[in-house]
DNA sequence: ACAAAAGTGTTGCTGTTACACCCATGG
DNA sequence: CCATGGGTGTAACAGCAACACTTTTGT
């Protein structure tokens, strides 16, 4: 094989969750040059005998202290300037979680969720990459409903919550009360008994996901 | 940048196209070992100086003759022994083009046109490949009705042959009468002015979509 | 009692489903 | 004139959109 044919090639999760209703993603604080100071996506470099899921998996263990979790393959991205250096090819992946789950609850200085429109400053591409794989996960969400809907709410949300949620998709305002009927009419999602700690308003119910019924459904 | 980091990439890309509402794939017959005699997916290697997306659409170009087409971005691959020789990542990519308009209109000895359900013995995990981004494709199309349907049906077609494909890619049966006039009453197609030309039975009304009213809507 | 936010009812519209029947063409 | 396959009609039902009103909580 050729010398010119051999490239540097990275993976990267995105690591995303739903905060009340609010699309995070968990970003590091890059510690030297370059790019020091400004924000990235965890990532790792692809050695020849590793897979690229693999790899992904390996970061996701790392960064959130779990042993698996819904982790799918995103985008390619090949620029020839992404770093500096060298000519790196990155292979996205998308991993979402309950940020309540992790090990990554609290914020520090150089670890910490961002809310997906109120990004920080980011490095290399990281912002392009950010945005392209959002877009990629609006159409993915509007047919996998099950599949991924359900990871980011695995139980105990209220629909005013999911509703934030499917706006934030949606690019678009839904109407409270028929989005609240929808739910509970086609038996979609399940009173758990519980309710809400509030501050103001009445306090919403705590529902879970009906699996069943959601199934082939369509966001 | 260790050595054990670089890594051999290579693009392979999925020429697909409807005929007659069928889905099919274009396809080489190998004429060197490894795995001679046996059909691949069209690829090339990717060298340092080459974006993957460059190096798709020259094999678009190099194999139907076109400039352009839709090409968009699928997969990547990365067992360790998809290759017998070195580890090689692929990187897959779909072109949807009509099959009347390119180079490769008559099938030959080692170039051809298959149906995805007919498929012919495949080298090295080309099978699973095609399985892997037809999925993807599914999925897509139900989603991105405007963008990827109306490249497989740029014009002058039936809506029985529009119905085949619809039942491939949703994976059941359709009411025929409804499925006309869904599009009919709808005005999501236009009437050509031309027939069919048939061999047995009534000729099918020639259209072409109405984009406009397209937009948004879901297969 | 009041503000804030969740939950319920009604009505019309749009699109889908499930049917039976009629029309245009070639042999 | 018959086989083949495309085109039209109609009625019931489900889900969505657009509305106003009621209930539950904290202060």
């Amino acid at each position: 094989m050729k010398n010119s044919y051999y490239n540097v090639v990275e993976t990267l999760l995105l690591i995303l969750s739903s905060d009340e209703g609010k699309l995070k993603i968990y970003l590091e604080k890059k510690k030297e040059e370059p790019y020091k100071g400004y924000w990235t996506i965890p990532g790792k470099f692809l050695d020849r005998e590793t897979t690229l899921e693999e790899n992904a998996e390996a970061i996701y263990k790392n960064t959130t202290g779990l042993d698996e979790g819904t982790i799918f393959q995103t985008q390619a991205f090949s620029n020839l300037n992404r770093h500096n250096s060298e000519r790196v090819i990155a292979i996205s992946f998308t991993a979402i979680t309950d940020k309540t789950l992790t090990d990554i609850k609290q914020n520090t200085n150089d670890k910490s969720w961002f809310q997906i429109d109120e990004l920080p400053k980011l490095g290399f591409d990281h912002e392009q990459i950010i945005n392209a794989v959002i877009n990629d996960l609006r159409n993915k969400i509007t047919t996998n409903y099950d599949d991924i809907l359900i990871k980011f709410f695995p139980s105990d949300f209220t629909l005013p919550e999911l509703q934030n949620f499917y706006e934030y998709v949606l690019e678009k305002p839904i109407d409270r009360r028929n989005f609240h009927k929808k739910f509970v009419n086609q038996d979609l999602v399940v009173d758990t008994g519980f309710k809400q700690a509030k501050s103001s308003g009445r306090p919403g119910t705590l529902y879970r996901f009906n699996i069943d019924k959601m199934k082939g459904k369509r966001i």
